[in-house]
DNA sequence: TAATATTAAAATGTCGACATTATTACATTA
DNA sequence: TAATGTAATAATGTCGACATTTTAATATTA
């Protein structure tokens, strides 16, 4: 079976990204060429390749003739990342508000009740919490219709998510912050249906922040 | 002499990007290997990390199996990429007007002088032109002080700058459209300077969505 | 001993070869 | 003629080999 609609390259780059992102490999930690062939079962070009596309992500750096590194994480990045998302989900929240109609609002609605309902069941399993999560996020922006915005946003996430991660690795979820988390998801829609840009955007960029401080204090 | 302290890869990306966004290749234009090979007489393997980071960059499109394109253009994408320029630049500039200092203020005002001395000289040097309208530009964002809006903001530019090439290949640049700009220059400065959030907002956007009706106009 | 030089080992980056897949040109059939 | 099948040509993507450079280990000198 040699299928799959991918090739080499770009299904290591999925691998490498997630590992990354999921902190197999530390920051700063050397990726050996012939280690990544071995663990990964590739050849050079594809590996290499994919490992191109990392640096142009930001996430692996290369120095000539010295090889590839994972990059480097700091606070000032943690902080600068952050604050670059709140600002662009900002945005894009007010543009939504600007643009949005009737499908948006039904949308947006659908996806909160969504995750209302999940977070207050029983037993919840993080990984569909986090996709409901998202979901309703992506249900505010996206009336905001810029592919370009929406793309910076992913990537700005990828980055993020790369600390959450870290963080999480030493910390349980914590349920009580997971209510306040829920608070302000059921304010920020109702701020988006009454097309109120100014009260929605301080909300969702103190929303974003909120985590900051926590995953400082993990990273000292 | 086999120095320059880039590898392959990397000197074949500078080549393959400027050659991209100055219109050498055409939009949609089929990439063969071994055309490029030839042509910049590298093997294969950095030409092809060079392609792979392209496609991140958006310049390049891929399918397995089928090769390499240059990316397409369309007028939505043109408006997309100067509308998210302008917001971007937008929220660059509140953000350094609420964060500037006097080292902020003065360099402004410096690079405002550059530039209006050298738009009212006799003879205007298009390069140079360019380069000092893109350190005044970078004077008011800069006191934003985040590196990753920077870096959203570079790669947007550098997008945007292939439309407006494609669109400088066929129109030579208007003498009265350069005066009109250069007092919308001028206004920014004061804006800033007055820190006046709403004022300079509204005139950059306006400012950077400037040329996108001529340039739709090129397309069609 | 500390600093420098020398050698050995390891890792990187580039190339051309080759198998696989896509495309084109041509032939066959309805 | 149009549609389909087949052979040939061409292009892609992957691999391992190899030259070059870096790093580590060891020896030499002041």
């Amino acid at each position: 079976m040699k299928n799959s609609r991918q090739n080499t390259a770009a299904q290591i780059l999925d691998s490498l990204t997630n590992d990354i992102i999921q902190g197999e490999y530390s920051p700063g930690q050397k990726l050996y060429i012939k280690y990544l062939k071995d663990r990964y079962n590739v050849g050079t070009s594809p590996l290499r390749e994919a490992l191109s596309q990392l640096i142009v992500k930001d996430l692996v750096i290369s120095e000539n003739q010295r090889g590839f590194y994972v990059s480097d994480i700091s606070i000032e990045d943690l902080t600068d990342i952050y604050q670059a998302r709140a600002k662009i989900e900002s945005l894009c929240i007010e543009m939504a508000i600007e643009k949005g109609d009737d499908f948006w609002e039904a949308n947006l609605i659908a996806a909160s009740h969504r995750l209302n309902k999940y977070s207050k069941s029983k037993k919840i399993d993080m990984g569909e919490w986090q996709s409901r999560h998202a979901a309703f996020h992506e249900a505010l922006v996206v009336g905001c219709m810029s592919p370009r915005l929406f793309q910076i946003r992913d990537s700005l996430f990828e980055k993020s998510t790369r600390y959450r991660n870290l963080w999480l690795r030493e910390n349980v979820t914590n349920s009580e912050t997971l209510k306040i988390n829920q608070n302000e998801h059921a304010a920020l829609m109702i701020l988006a249906l009454e097309r109120d840009k100014k009260g929605a955007k301080r909300l969702i960029e103190a929303h974003i922040m909120t985590p900051v401080e926590i995953i400082k204090k993990s990273l000292t």
